[in-house]
RNA sequence: GUCCCAGUAGCUCAGUGGAUAGAGCGACCGCCUCCUAAGCGGUAGGCCACGGGUUCAACUCCCGUCUGGGACACCA
């Protein structure tokens, strides 16, 4: 248990004790859990908790007074009080507690002693998470419209783990439908030297398929049309599937599941979706179509399944895709959206109810805002290479993995971004991934040097009470908030958190680097303190690499 | 017309109902004879779009207005 749960646990403690005492009265409103703040200014303590102003009302006493026999319990609670240096009341009834030097040891020793395992929790166990992202069409390259999903998903995924649910990362694979023949009609034409079809894709790709298909199979050009663009649709969808899959993989992306949208249709799984949508009551049919009544659960209308020429809808993939996550044990799914589809939120949800699940447990939608990306101050749109937007892999290899992947996640994906090419390639606080990197690179050059001093560190060398310097003080409280970060960050499926937490480690690594330093100057003698930093470097280096894991971007060593 | 998202420093943006609203960039002034200056410190810069409401407490929650962006097919 960490210092501040233990904390938490007293004063809860403390607060049932006081309505058995009769201090508090009855009908005091007493929360059954709570969870202390970190004040932003250092003279409020280590933690702090505004409990004795929301139980002021209902307990129809002064919020002070209530603070101050909060105060008294915490100082008499024996297995506490000798955690807490002080325990003030400030301001209205705010409580603040300073933590003694010897708990803030504990953060440290954690820390070392958990390893790479340092803020992973149990928030999440039990829960089956089926994490749906990216599913591109497999008729193009992945462009930019799919990578900040590509990083995002992919750090969600992590997250979510890392708070111990179970994660299935799933890709919807869209192969089946109108825009499958589409695109093998434009590779097929490609092919003969035909005019491509007018709705089909024009991009340069296209033309690199075909070569690559008539090399292989020069027959398909003789078939009858029909089979001809069969042929060569199932050939380029491979073939595509497997270069975003390619990419995908130089993202450090990586799925479980690669499920097939054709899949729903074979072995009768379809009927079998329908059959289980009928028993909850909500389809019904209507001049020769099948339709499920979304509008029983808030949709502005309803959605046709099978249309009156007996063909399917897309509606009927999403209805049998959904039906086929629930039945294979997730208890909740996490669709990744773009902005374009967030009117799918409110039929996804009644699609939920349909199937008699509740919408607020089993489904949770995330919507994505646009990405720009700048280079030289203009946007850039067209890519020559794939003839219709910039793709993913140039993308990378414009700015690396790192770069792409860290600034695609420190922001919420409610919000539109822009990545400024030039900002990403440059090597000063202006690039957030650097920043963060570079600290710990700087750490393990400054471990590398303790070592070559022989200077002792690690767990049986943290003497907490040597660290008295405020640097040392504000390092230590940083890294012991870790585990709630992490753990808010999968609860809100908020990886950015993360980001923004590393690059305040970061910060407040460097301004204790700048003021305290940690090996031996000249021809001093190794002594306890040098010991004692440079274990609290450590311990900083490991929580910077455990972060930076989270979002899938490297800890180098050097730089 | 309906719905979604946004409006916070000159710019790009953080901020899960708490105390004096933050960071980077840009501007100005400083800090390397010794652990990575890809770093650190300081100064300047704010009616948190506007108006109501809820609350002991609102940038945060609710309602309305304004401005900007996006979405609204028996399409996939």
């Amino acid at each position: 248990m960490s210092i501040q749960e233990k904390l938490e646990a007293a004063i809860l403690r403390a607060l049932s004790s006081l309505r058995e005492s009769g201090t508090l009265p009855a009908q005091a409103e007493i929360p059954t859990s709570l969870t202390l703040e970190r004040p932003k200014n250092r003279d409020h303590g280590d933690y702090a908790t505004s409990i004795a102003l929301a139980l002021a009302k209902s307990a129809g006493i002064p919020p002070r007074e209530i603070a101050t026999a909060l105060q008294g319990q915490l100082l008499a609670d024996g297995e506490i009080a000798q955690d807490l240096a002080g325990v003030d009341i400030a301001g209205p009834g705010f409580l603040n507690l300073t933590l003694a030097k010897a708990s803030q040891g504990g953060t440290i020793e954690a820390i070392l002693k958990s390893g790479s395992e340092f803020g992973k929790s149990s928030t999440l166990s039990g829960v089956k998470v089926n994490l749906e992202f990216v599913s591109a069409n497999p008729t193009g390259p992945l462009h930019l419209g799919h990578t900040r999903w590509a990083a995002v998903g992919d750090a969600l995924g992590r997250v979510l783990s890392a708070a111990g649910a179970d994660v299935t990362r799933e890709f919807y694979v869209n192969d089946r439908g109108v825009q499958m023949d589409l695109f093998g009609e434009s590779i097929r034409s490609s092919a003969l030297g035909m005019p491509r079809p007018e709705a089909g894709y024009h991009g340069l790709y296209i033309d690199e398929l075909a070569k690559i298909i008539v090399e292989s199979h020069p027959e398909f050009t003789k078939l009858p049309e029909s089979e001809s663009i069969h042929a060569f649709r199932d050939a380029g969808y491979a073939l595509q599937l497997a270069d975003q899959q390619r990419v995908l993989d130089a993202m450090n992306t990586h799925f479980d599941i690669w499920f097939s949208e054709k899949s729903l249709y074979e072995n009768n799984f379809f009927h079998h979706c329908l059959e289980t949508l009928k028993k909850q009551g909500h389809v019904f049919e209507h001049e020769g179509a099948i339709w499920l009544r979304t509008t029983d659960f808030g949709d502005d209308k309803d959605r046709v399944m099978i249309k009156s020429d007996g063909s399917f809808a897309y509606f009927a993939s999403d209805s049998a895709y959904y039906i086929s996550k629930r039945e294979r044990g997730f208890d909740v799914l996490i669709y990744m959206l773009g902005a374009d589809h967030h009117g799918y939120v409110n039929r996804l949800k009644a699609l939920a109810s349909c199937a008699g699940d509740d919408p607020k447990k089993n489904i949770d939608i995330l919507i994505g805002q646009l990405v720009k990306i700048l280079e030289n101050g203009e946007e850039l749109k067209l890519s020559k290479r794939a003839g219709t937007i910039i793709t993913l892999e140039e993308l990378i290899e414009k700015v690396g993995v790192d770069a792409a992947r860290y600034t695609l996640i420190r922001y919420p994906v409610d919000t539109p971004m822009v990545m400024d090419v030039d900002v990403l390639r440059s090597r000063t606080n202006e690039n957030p991934v650097y920043y963060v990197q570079y600290a710990h690179a700087r750490i393990c050059g400054v471990l590398r040097n303790a070592a070559d001093l022989g200077i002792a560190f690690g767990a049986d060398h943290i003497h907490p009470e040597l660290l008295e310097n405020e640097r040392e003080r504000e390092l230590i409280g940083s890294l012991g908030e870790f585990p709630r970060i992490v753990a808010s960050a999968a609860e809100l499926r908020e990886p950015h958190r993360i980001a923004r937490y590393v690059e305040e480690l970061a910060g407040v690594y460097h301004r204790f680097y700048a003021d305290c330093r940690v090996l031996p100057l000249g021809d001093e003698a190794p002594t306890s303190l040098h010991s004692a930093r440079a274990t609290l470097c450590k311990s900083t280096a490991q929580v910077i690499a455990n972060s930076l894991a989270l979002l899938g971007v490297s800890a180098p060593e050097k730089m």
